[in-house]
DNA sequence: CAGCAAGGCGTTTTT
DNA sequence: CGCCTTGCTG
């Protein structure tokens, strides 16, 4: 364990050894966070923390499965086991499993995913005879979805005139009662979407305070990873859980906050030491990843910004090669560029593919890139956009599965009741669906009563429908018997799926068989990896339980070696030797939906930061001068982002444009936007995070941090040696930017590593390293 | 009710 | 351009 420890530097090591009580470590790109997570962990265990009573969340399964494996290396695999690990919603799901009943819920309920919901609201919205053009489902769906965020139930909804009135505002004033039948629908469905999980784990912990003691004495330790994108949801459960034991590590970077849009609150990271008492802070500035030129260039970026964190990212890396900038004439040409680039550097300097991402603000631009990589027969694979599990053939497959856990789910009903073809047209569901409704049950509970309800269905239609639920209750009857992929192949062959399948001879509909073996494939792969868990059995529930939550980055694919191909912001907390951002355009990145408001744009810019500090030794930046848009060439200007960066950095590959059409007039203060709520600023006490500056707003209370200057790396390297402090002497009274007044009472080393021990009136003893600590004598 | 053809609309980003 | 919905015909 020592030996772990020791390799840490100081920064990552304070917070590893605080056991006990609240801290939050603010983490630049690169520093070494998962490493601290991982080792912070292990060392609680050493000192003999049950791992049973620690929480770690994460922000994807995969990171959660990576630390737990690097954690078993260190205390063993059978302790590391017991750790509770994953996302928010993975964790949360499970425990909503176990405490289902409380809420009124089977325990077997179903997760519906966004496409789920989208079709469920679309149903309501035609249900109501509402304008589908007013009432976008896509958009319906999104408010639902920020009011769930928000812990606003319909209740809290129709108690809130201001909310109903913006509805009414944006011409939809029905917006309420879709929210309602909604919410109904999924519960007589035994359905919980995304957004349930975590609002659900809200109700369950206040409404049933036993359960809550029950969790909070369970979890004596949490870790929140990526705390910077958590919504008021989530926040709230991780207060509730950490309010007895207030062992509370949160970790996060505001320059790496994307996630507003779904909801996440910078308030959070912002706030979090007025939510506990005596929170230590700690800060990571020391990046390992990145070459010095990478560094330097995305801190000249996200000085752009004026809604941050004062911190300052440095290295002692290497200065490596600039960042390269291409100009094309097409995205077509554009995929070419990167895919020969990747072919020659792999020629020439015996590079992977694995070595090599490319990184792009939206999931359709992927296409361009795919085919010049087919065309140059470099392997890739493609993260997120339409991921594996929600391809038409394998959700067909998975919906099946769905109805054998839970026949009321209603999603999945939909799907399979009429595919493949068995004489159950819309007519006929139209009438389900109304006995549903009335009934206030399931369409599979109707079909099953289907003989006492007076419905003007046909007796031929009767038949069928009674023949569909037969052949669901003989799946659900194998469920005990079978293993989860006995039970799937047998579901592929009795429903005539696969039959249905084979009559498709494209190429398209080989690869869609192609896809169920691999659906196949991966089942068995989950049951061997399950028979190592206690108890399970590879069933069916289990694995469905697993699916639900997976995404593309969780599927593990092997060490097979291929370049990677995702969004930025899949790619946040990944890292590769060479990054390569394409479609830097204005319009594009930024998008075009995100420069109305200067946060918006802000968030486009830490999304770009984000991009940039996934290098680890060579970016490229590409853009075209016109890409395909909706089938049709589009003509675009360079990205601003591109500008932003100090020449100094940039090598251009392509001579630069002389006749922008756009013109960088970012006024950025026409944007009168910046939300003051997000812009509070805390009393300057030392050991808190420092205050979030900007410079149009100016709390009284806390004038000496405006006096705070952009930090310009040009002068504050490391390497450089000094800036006036090396001759502090012990006894001298100083001022530190943002812990105040204190006294020296120890200083050590020399040169660059010269620090100093300082008592602050406020907050304590510090260890600071001079050169960077900016102090006054007084 | 099934299958096919035509038309319309859409792209942020995700658990 | 490609997906999804709609409408028409057998």
């Amino acid at each position: 364990m020592q030996n772990y420890i020791d390799q840490l530097n100081e920064a990552q090591r304070a917070p590893v050894l605080q056991k006990d009580g609240p801290m939050i470590v603010i983490a630049g790109a690169g520093s070494g966070k998962t490493r601290v997570l991982t080792l912070r962990i292990a060392y609680l265990m050493h000192q003999g923390v049950d791992a049973f009573n620690i929480l770690s969340l994460t922000f994807t399964n995969k990171a959660a499965r990576e630390m737990k494996v690097r954690i078993a290396q260190i205390v063993g695999n059978a302790e590391a086991k017991n750790l509770w690990m994953g996302t928010f919603h993975s964790v949360f799901a499970k425990i909503l499993r176990a405490e289902a009943d409380k809420l009124g819920y089977p325990s077997n309920f179903t997760i519906y995913d966004s496409q789920d919901s989208q079709r469920l609201i679309g149903q309501i919205i035609k249900e109501m005879q509402l304008d589908r053009d007013i009432y976008k489902p896509k958009e319906v769906l999104g408010r639902i979805s920020s009011y769930k965020n928000s812990l606003i139930t319909v209740k809290a909804y129709y108690n809130n005139p201001e909310l109903q009135e913006a509805d009414a505002m944006s011409k939809r004033p029905r917006i309420g009662e879709i929210y309602n039948n909604y919410v109904e629908r999924c519960f007589k469905s035994g359905a919980m979407d995304f957004d349930d999980l975590l609002l659900k784990t809200n109700e369950l912990l206040t409404r049933f305070p036993d359960v809550l003691s029950k969790y909070q004495n369970r979890f004596k330790y949490i870790l929140v990873d990526e705390y910077q994108d958590t919504n008021h949801s989530q926040y709230l459960i991780v207060r509730a859980l950490s309010d007895r034991f207030q062992n509370i590590c949160v970790v996060g970077d505001d320059a790496q906050s994307i996630y507003a849009f779904r909801g996440a609150n910078i308030n959070n990271i912002l706030n979090f030491q007025k939510d506990y008492e005596g929170v230590q802070t700690y800060r990571l500035e020391q990046n390992y990843r990145s070459s010095r030129n990478i560094v330097e260039a995305a801190n000249s970026v996200i000085d752009n910004n004026k809604v941050k964190l004062e911190k300052v990212v440095w290295t002692a890396n290497e200065f490596g090669p600039k960042i390269k900038v291409h100009r094309s004439l097409t995205d077509g040409e554009e995929g070419r560029f990167v895919a020969s680039t990747i072919f020659e550097e792999k020629m020439q300097n015996q590079k992977n593919n694995g070595d090599f991402a490319i990184l792009y603000r939206t999931n359709a631009q992927s296409r361009a890139m795919e085919d010049a990589l087919r065309k140059k027969d470099i392997p890739y694979r493609i993260y997120g956009g339409l991921s594996f599990y929600q391809r038409k053939e394998i959700k067909d497959v998975l919906c099946y599965l769905r109805m054998v856990i839970n026949p009321k789910d209603e999603e999945a009903l939909v799907r399979v009741i009429n595919y493949p073809a068995r004489g159950i047209g819309n007519t006929t569901m139209d009438k389900l669906t109304i006995a549903a409704n009335h009934y206030k049950r399931s369409i599979f509970e109707v079909i099953e009563h289907i003989d006492k309800i007076d419905l003007k269905i046909t007796a031929g239609t009767r038949n069928k429908l009674s023949d569909f639920s037969n052949m669901i209750k003989a799946f659900q009857a194998l469920e005990s018997t079978m293993d989860a992929y006995q039970l799937t192949e047998h579901i592929v062959k009795k429903t005539g799926l696969v039959q249905e399948m084979r009559k498709d001879t494209t190429p398209e509909g080989i690869t869609r068989m192609e896809n169920i073996e691999e659906l196949l494939n991966g089942i068995k792969d989950f049951i061997e990896g399950q028979r190592e868990v206690d108890g399970a059995r590879g069933a069916l529930s289990e694995f469905m339980e697993d699916v639900a939550l997976a995404t593309d980055l969780d599927k593990d694919t092997g060490d097979d070696d291929r370049v990677a191909l995702m969004t930025i912001h899949l790619a946040k907390g990944l890292e590769f030797p060479t990054v390569f951002c394409v479609g830097m355009e204005e319009d594009l990145f930024p998008s075009a939906m995100s420069m109305n408001t200067r946060s918006e744009l802000e968030e486009e810019r830490r999304l770009f930061y984000v991009a940039l500090t996934r290098a680890e030794h060579q970016a490229y930046l590409t853009y075209a001068q016109s890409r395909y848009r909706w089938g049709k060439l589009v003509d675009s200007d360079p990205s601003r982002f591109i500008e932003e960066i100090k020449d100094e950095y940039l090598e251009y590959l392509t001579p630069v444009e002389t006749n922008y059409r756009y013109k960088p007039t970012i006024n950025a203060d026409i944007f009168g936007d910046v939300d003051k709520s997000k812009l509070r600023l805390n009393k300057p006490i030392a050991g808190t995070p420092p205050a979030y500056v900007t410079d149009n707003e100016e709390p009284k209370e806390n004038r000496n941090i405006r006096k705070l200057k952009p930090v310009d790396m040009s002068t504050s390297k490391p390497s450089s040696l000094t800036n006036g402090n090396q001759n502090l002497e012990v006894g001298n009274t100083v001022m530190h930017e943002r812990f105040g007044k204190g006294v020296i009472i120890n200083l050590e080393g020399v040169g660059a590593d010269k620090k100093a021990e300082i008592r602050f009136d406020v907050g304590g003893i510090k260890k600071l390293l001079l050169r960077f600590a900016k102090l006054q004598v007084l």
